[in-house]
DNA sequence: TCGATGATAATGTATAGACATTATTGCGAC
DNA sequence: GTCGCAATAATGTCTATACATTATCATCGA
């Protein structure tokens, strides 16, 4: 016996995350969502405010209330976009691809992520000031981002395109050390055995993945800063 | 011009924060709230909701309403009791401590944290199984937590110490990669050079400072996994 | 003494209505 | 046209009330 509000939440948020309602997209007023669920208003708005500090939506006075663009998850680790953060230091930005090609999965994680179709794997290094800041293996699901496979990615990155083409996504985070090995440490420029910030990502659209990204961060030119605590939102 | 129920959220906040209320204590039930605030039961009931959906609070039927005790923060990185974790893992853990002394603030940072007293530093290695897994050097603001004071350390991890006798805290961390040197190098028995993964955690009890802490985690036997989603709480 | 049972005190959900706030929209004056 | 202002449509807050739910507590009976 869940409640009602409970239930329009849940709702609503299906629709966002499936992309039934597509970021952007005004939802229904509160008159029509009162009708619809033959509720009160006080039930509707206590659903809606759920998800407005969920930051699934914006409720905007007049205006209505609308689908939020996927935030920069969490506040936290989640998908720097690299070009921003780079040009918030006051750094040039380049993106330099390496290798860009289609092919099947090749194993039992790589066909979870694959689903039905191909992948498409795009390996490149991130330039800040012209100099080697990270190096990242991708994959892609084109089951999951078909359109991914008319995109050169010559000098866009895929991470920032990704943000812009899928929608809402729920990712996995591992994060570790290691030392830069072979083709990574010869895009990064570094001798091997130089200690890395390695961030390996799996992204999911529902239960469908989507991307699955490895970068080596040279220890030395990166971190991560994340802060916590319960007024932190 | 807030609204009152952000304002009966701001003040119980700040009253778990600052210890007036501690972990575990009661809240005054709703009634009582309603004639402190002069105002209708829905508008405490809507506060109290929300300090609940954030974790600060537990709301009981019958029971009454109590102060949470500090979770482990965010689901996310925050403060890793390496004791549990290591436990969870099925390994045998260890706490060895390296050395421990009484010292004044060194440079601003420390001054900063230290407040007007001085600092207890605690060195110490986190053992899995017998081998080192992490190298520990932590600070630890007598002016905040007098009691720390009394406590050898000898075999006790400052870390999951410091989580049950300090309640609520706001952390701020850095995660970056390096390579062990010198002294954590010898800790850790490794190679100099060998990557690391190093966790830098400030901690704030409203303003004052609790306790800085720098971990070199071995790279390639350990890992953080963050998971991150519109759902996820 | 111990266990079942029912009363009760607390939160949980929902309603209907009132008034406040605010950004948009359209209209009128210039 | 465009600038400003007023009407208005949407959300934001709050009240007063009702009934539901549930864990606790006290009482009663074996």
């Amino acid at each position: 016996m869940t409640s009602l509000h409970a239930r329009i939440v849940g709702e609503i948020e299906a629709d966002i995350l499936s992309g039934a309602l597509a970021a952007g997209a005004r939802l229904p007023v509160e008159q029509e969502l009162m009708l619809r669920y033959d509720c009160s208003r006080m039930t509707v708005s206590k659903a809606l405010g759920e998800l407005a500090r969920r930051g699934l939506i914006d409720r905007r006075k007049r205006a209505g209330t609308f689908v939020q663009r996927p935030r920069v998850h969490s506040v936290v680790l989640d998908i720097p976009d690299l070009a921003q953060e780079v040009a918030a230091r006051g750094q040039a930005y380049a993106y330099r691809l390496v290798e860009r090609r289609i092919r099947p999965p090749r194993d039992a994680a790589e066909r979870a992520l694959a689903g039905a179709g191909a992948l498409l794997q795009i390996d490149g290094v991130h330039l800040a000031d012209g100099l080697p800041l990270a190096a990242e293996q991708r994959l892609v699901s084109l089951a999951s981002v078909p359109e991914a496979a008319d995109e050169t990615f010559d000098h866009v990155a895929p991470g920032g395109w990704l943000l812009h083409h899928v929608p809402w996504t729920e990712a996995e985070t591992r994060i570790a050390a290691a030392g830069a090995e072979g083709a990574v440490a010869a895009q990064l420029r570094v001798a091997a055995g130089t200690a890395c910030l390695v961030i390996e990502r799996t992204t999911w659209r529902g239960d469908a993945g989507v991307t699955f990204v490895r970068q080596h961060f040279l220890g030395a030119h990166y971190d991560l800063v994340a802060r916590f605590g319960p007024g932190a939102r």
